[in-house]
DNA sequence: CGCAAATTGGACCGATCGGTCAAGACGTTT
DNA sequence: AAACGTCTTGACCGATCGGTCCAATTTGCG
């Protein structure tokens, strides 16, 4: 019974949608308002500009995917147990983003690296630094965990640029293959830091 | 005594300049054209489309650089010493884009990674495939002059992956830090991997 | 109900998009 | 000097760009 999507609510999917695919200067306000079935008056009445639908989308795409990880380590179980599901979120979102739309996605922020306003990059960055956080308070609760005597700074390093090479070499390659090797990958590594 | 540039030569340079900044469709023909000095017949006399001269750009990037690459490894030296030659010119490429052109860049690749014309990615796919067929034989390379008995194919990937990695992250955070420490981390990386 | 406020539809704007074209400039060759 | 192929010029094309505007409609509420 969930209600139905509302016009600003049908913009913002569609935007993400296909800014995700294509880019932000390649995808046009008419386009984004055809696939959602909305009028340009609509569009800007529900947005200031384009611009200002970017940083909403990538507000609600962060809120989604940092929910759900953020989830994960509220959740319950070892912090090397969350860890695993963190990584394991990878795999299966991009499968579902796959199996949805037809091609591998990769990170969202880096279908909007370049040619976006300055709002957006730092929008992008800011939550680039706050996946990085999450990822090394996970790093180091899962050395504590091992009773571990790595170097956690050191790690999380190489595991974040780690997975942001998999997912741009995924998207680039459009296959999921370094994907799902990319949990055994970060375990392998964690393995050999000490 | 260079002779100066033919008008193709100038579309193409300031091409490739301003796509790697900006992306392909954020760049129009016109403003080429204008940065250029050129008029708009001399670009589709030069060039069929704006498709092809992206074409051309991603060849001419890569017959630049992967030469640079290759003739560091058909210079002299030890494997050992080519391969940190190799991780340098990540380096110090970088960092004279930056100070040419004030940002930092990434892989020109990334630059191009969406949005673009399918025949443009295939050959983004073969360069990105040809610099990962250089990296596998130079760490090879490498392991055989440690007598190391070490995974090579397991190191090359996620070698490459953290080169990917770094470079995409650099350009986001537009710092080169990361790209300096990169030829550290990835000695370290080899390091542990026995 | 009735009325105002919020939302929507769609025509319209000047600028710019990728691309075309015919006419001319220029250096060679005969 | 005439004839040639190559390159350059700049006006021009229909389509589309991001954005505006206001009348018409829907909605929330007393």
């Amino acid at each position: 019974m969930s209600k139905k999507p509302s016009t600003r609510e049908r913009i913002l999917e569609a935007a993400t949608r296909m800014m995700w695919a294509d880019g932000y200067s390649a995808v046009s306000v008419d386009a984004i308002c055809e696939a959602a079935g909305a009028n340009k008056g609509s569009f800007y009445h529900a947005f200031g500009s384009k611009a200002d639908l970017l940083v909403a989308a990538i507000e609600e795409v962060w809120r989604v995917n940092g929910g759900e990880i953020r989830a994960i380590y509220e959740g319950p179980g070892s912090a090397t147990e969350k860890f695993e599901r963190h990584l394991d979120w990878f795999v299966t979102s991009q499968r579902r983003l796959q199996a949805d739309h037809g091609y591998v996605h990769g990170h969202f922020h880096m279908a909007l690296s370049v040619n976006v306003p300055e709002s957006a990059l730092a929008l992008i960055r800011a939550q680039h630094g706050a996946h990085q956080d999450l990822l090394l308070h996970a790093i180091e609760g899962v050395l504590a965990d091992r009773g571990q005597q790595a170097d956690s700074a050191w790690l999380v390093i190489v595991i974040g640029h780690l997975i942001s090479g998999v997912m741009a070499e995924a998207r680039l390659a459009n296959s999921l293959d370094q994907v799902e090797h990319l949990p055994t990958l970060v375990k392998d590594l964690i393995d050999r830091a000490h």
